[in-house]
DNA sequence: ATTTGATTACGAAACAATTCGTATATATAT
DNA sequence: ATATATATACGAATTGTTTCGTAATCAAAT
């Protein structure tokens, strides 16, 4: 394996992460201007955030013009589930299904979404 | 409202309130002797945790006899809920059944994990 | 009484994350 | 060429978390 593949994201990095899985390619001034919306921080922040993700190797930039282009580097899914696995460890004792009970209690899923999980179980159960 | 119940507790924090939330009331050396078994820390690291923890109210401690005795403050199901809804909007884009899906597809959940959840989603649905 | 062992108190070091000010470079418009 | 606007680079302050050494206190055993 050549890269350690840390997967350990600060809650600042994870927002931008966010942006960039969506969006692909960025320059920091698109970045900074959607995390203005939530947050208020200044310009070099933003900036300084994204270099350090770079240096981490979070995040890939283009440097080929005076403007930098980030984009990811770090894959969405294996981050996430990364991240899924830690909290229920963490904050769950191990069970999943608590997890899963927990997000669905309150956080309102809608009755499309509530199907597509059954669906999903549906398949999962087959195995 | 009396207590802010600012709610976040950090990783550490987090690791000795499973132990208080299981447990009930604790010494230091209890927790600590849970904790060693994972990761490896001073006795003096976790009391010191365990103090700041009691300053910033997540855990009671009574003091009543030379050996401090702790227990949890803050809900556990409240904490879960707020750490869940944190990462379904944070690493999920706000989506719960996201979430689910990627906590049950790795995780593998076992056969009465899955069903108990599908009774959970069939509850849910008739509202 | 004295020693031994376990406890809390306290301060500070080590580390990491976040924030921002200032300097410097570069492109664009005048 | 010069001024203006925008970008990156860099260093440092600030804040929060984790760690631990050392001192003080207390109880129990000798």
């Amino acid at each position: 394996m050549t890269e350690a593949q840390n997967i350990k994201p600060t809650e600042s990095e994870l927002e931008i992460l966010q942006i960039l899985w969506k969006k692909g390619n960025c320059t920091v001034r698109e970045v900074h201007e959607i995390l203005e919306k939530n947050k208020d921080a200044g310009y070099t922040t933003t900036l300084k955030l994204m270099q350090i993700m770079a240096e981490k190797g979070l995040v890939a930039r283009n440097t080929s013009s005076k403007t930098h282009i980030y984009s990811a580097l770090i894959n969405q899914h294996k981050t996430q589930q990364h991240l899924v696995n830690k909290m229920i460890d963490n904050v769950f004792n191990g069970s999943a299904a608590r997890l899963v009970m927990q997000a669905l209690g309150n956080h309102s899923a809608s009755k499309d979404e509530i199907d597509s999980i059954k669906k999903y179980l549906d398949e999962l159960s087959k195995k």
